[in-house]
RNA sequence: GGCCCCGUAGCUCAGUGGAUAGAGCAAUUGCCUUCUAAGCAAUAGGCCACACGUUCGAAUCGUGUCGGGGUCACCA
């Protein structure tokens, strides 16, 4: 039970005790004290005045004196401003609370609950390679369903990879007019850069085309539908569609190629999934779906064969489902989808990580769910993230305003070397220690980045300046991690080990950064649980920088292997074992290791 | 135009009904003979877009205005 519930409960049973009345936990507040005033937590009476009669002053001080009589090991003090009844937690109970808690690696997670959630993230085109706006997503995506997990549920990861359609015929076409028979292989390039580039060939031409057809008189629009290099992709996606086998075999080793390379990054950032789904097969099911429902008239079909559903009453527009000429949409596939999905895995919960410029197509999805009666309409969970725009205007790929995926991962990891390098302090690591202490500190740093935000936000980006590693970033955290491995070095094992079973934690007074500290490791447990409430792992985030904040005011001011007494020495130790394993498991939650040493 | 999201320090962001609104970056100033200075301590920086309302109490809730973004495709 957390403090905070502690005392909820105690100042109920008080209340009643004391007056008669049944009051809630939500009839009440109670906070974390302000610095500035003298006590650990604090009940808000402002509510509770006018249903009690009481002035606040003596409602307080009733409320105050009872609570301290009857709570003796847990409260230690109290002292009432306004209507605010400052409290404070007694020594004995926090280092009771540490000496119980400090070496559980499972700290502030839950045990199962049977619940079962899959969390479908990164969802990528095999026509482009991965770049910020993905990162996000992805480190999104795994961060939830780790933080689910560590609430207790059962998490599935999964990806839909969009492999089919007009677009994806667009680099196919470019690849057979402009290539030569070049492969990656042959060019030395990373497969998915290696089709992206193709995709951005089509475009160039097809632009090229299009001005030319404009130049010749044409109207814009009809040269748009008439450029050769367009009509050569829609007749492309037909002859998909018919399974035209030199077809297939061109769109399976292009996608083939797409696939090393996303294998590579994911490999690279710690993306994976338990199942992976293609739209190339679920289009199928759609289709299938489609049909079904035509049959028992939940759509219906206008005059050019299209296949609709009216959303209107629920104050959304008819959506078509399948286009005239028997082709599927976006939606289809989703539809086809959706089903397998809750069905194979008997799901609770599905969690769609995707931006929110699709808000809209999941609530049509969520509606067309609802109108045709299935159970897990309401299961459907959009989790929407806001754009990552730069501070030089949107990402285009068109406009080549990108910031890829790879290269900011390789600027990552070769700024953390620079720093590391200049600060000098790692010149006996090997060179493969150098190699992963240089990943884990810049994907710390590009991970952190990316998820102190609220997801919902939108965020900016700044491509001139490196991501920090300063102040509120990855780096910092690790850095407190690697810190706290430096004491226990220093003391040494066998010393600390002792130590840590020698239980009599015997301390005259605790001082405030020690008081601090315990109290804000107790909150880990509160953390974990609001950031699955709110899909949220910008909660794990700042969590985890403000411990760490704490704890290096605490190590600056303190010291632990010379402390002043023995008990002391003993009581920071158990302070920074658990602070170190708290810091590790916040950023495990984020998808970021630690090091050793940096 | 309809619907949705956002507006907090120069910049990037916390805070979503409680006390004098907080961090980081950037700026200025101290602190490495004592566990790692990727750190610590301090200074400065705010009509919380604006107006009205609800409340004992509003950055937080409601209504309106202004500003920014998204979406309303036989694109995905």
């Amino acid at each position: 039970m957390s403090f905070t519930s502690i005392i909820q409960s105690a100042v109920v049973k008080s209340l009643e005790e004391l007056y008669g009345q049944q009051f809630f936990e939500k009839d009440f507040q109670v906070n974390e004290t302000k610095p500035e005033f003298e006590g650990d937590y604090t009940v808000v009476l402002f509510a509770l005045l006018k249903p009690l009669k009481k002035s606040p002053e003596i409602l307080g001080n009733e409320l105050g004196k009872h609570l301290l009589k009857n709570n003796a090991g847990f409260i230690s003090g109290y002292n009432v401003i306004k209507a605010f009844l400052n409290l404070n937690i007694s020594d004995e109970f926090l280092i009771s609370f540490l000496t119980k808690n400090y070496n559980d690696v499972c700290f502030g997670k839950k045990s199962l609950n049977h619940k079962k959630v899959m969390v479908e993230y990164s969802s990528p085109n095999t026509n482009k390679p991965l770049h910020l706006g993905h990162l996000r997503n992805n480190f999104l995506g795994w961060s939830v369903a780790e933080i689910l997990k560590a609430n207790g549920n059962e998490v599935y990861k999964s990806s839909i990879v969009n492999d089919r359609g007009i677009h994806i015929c667009k680099s196919m076409i470019a690849w057979q007019q402009f290539a030569n028979g070049a492969t990656p292989d042959s060019t030395d390039t990373k497969g998915d850069h290696f089709v992206g580039d193709y995709y951005v060939k089509f475009n160039d031409e097809y632009k090229r085309e299009v001005d030319e057809l404009v130049d010749e008189g044409k109207p814009e629009a009809e040269a748009e539908k008439e450029a050769p290099i367009m009509k050569k992709t829609q007749q492309m996606l037909l002859e998909w569609e018919e399974g035209k086998p030199d077809i297939m075999e061109l769109w399976n080793k292009m996608n083939g190629w797409v696939y090393k390379g996303f294998d590579e990054t994911y490999k690279r950032i710690g993306s994976d999934f338990d199942q992976t789904f293609y739209e190339s097969q679920t289009y199928i099911l759609g289709k299938e779906f489609v049909r079904k429902g035509l049959e028992d008239g939940s759509f219906y079909k206008k005059e050019d064969g299209s296949v609709w559903i009216d959303l209107s009453d629920a104050g959304l527009d008819e959506k078509l489902l399948l286009r005239g000429d028997g082709t599927s949409v976006y939606i289809t596939q989703d539809i086809g989808l959706v089903k397998q999905k809750f069905e194979d895995y008997n799901l609770d919960e599905s969690i769609y990580v995707i931006g929110d410029e699709q808000i809209y197509h999941m609530k049509v999805l969520k509606e067309i769910c609802r109108k045709l009666g299935f159970p897990f309409a309401d299961k459907i969970l959009h989790l929407s993230y806001g754009m990552v725009e730069l501070t030089t205007g949107k990402m285009k790929s068109r406009e080549g305003t990108v910031v890829d995926a790879d290269d900011l991962i390789d600027e990552m990891i070769a700024t953390s070397k620079h720093h590391t390098e200049e600060l000098g302090k790692v010149k006996d690591f090997t060179e493969e220690e150098l190699k992963a202490l240089y990943e884990t500190l810049g994907m710390g740093a590009m991970k952190f980045y990316l998820l102190r935000v609220d997801p919902k936000k939108r965020m900016v980006f700044n491509p001139e300046e490196s991501i920090d590693f300063h102040g509120f970033t990855g780096p910092f955290i690790q850095y407190t991690y690697a810190r706290i491995q430096s004491i226990l070095r220093k003391i040494g094992e066998v010393n600390w080990q002792w130590a840590m079973g020698n239980e009599q934690l015997v301390i005259g007074k605790l001082l405030p950064l020690e008081r601090d500290l315990i109290i804000f490791l107790e909150k880990y447990d509160n953390a974990i649980s609001q950031a699955a409430e709110e899909l949220n792992p910008s909660v794990i985030a700042n969590y985890v920088f403000h411990l760490a904040k704490t704890f290096n005011s605490f190590y600056a001011e303190h010291s632990v292997a010379n402390a002043e007494s023995e008990e002391k020495r003993n009581l920071r130790l158990h302070i920074s074992v658990m602070t170190a394993i708290v810091i590790k498991s916040s950023l495990q939650l984020l998808g970021i290791t630690v090091p050793r040493r940096m």
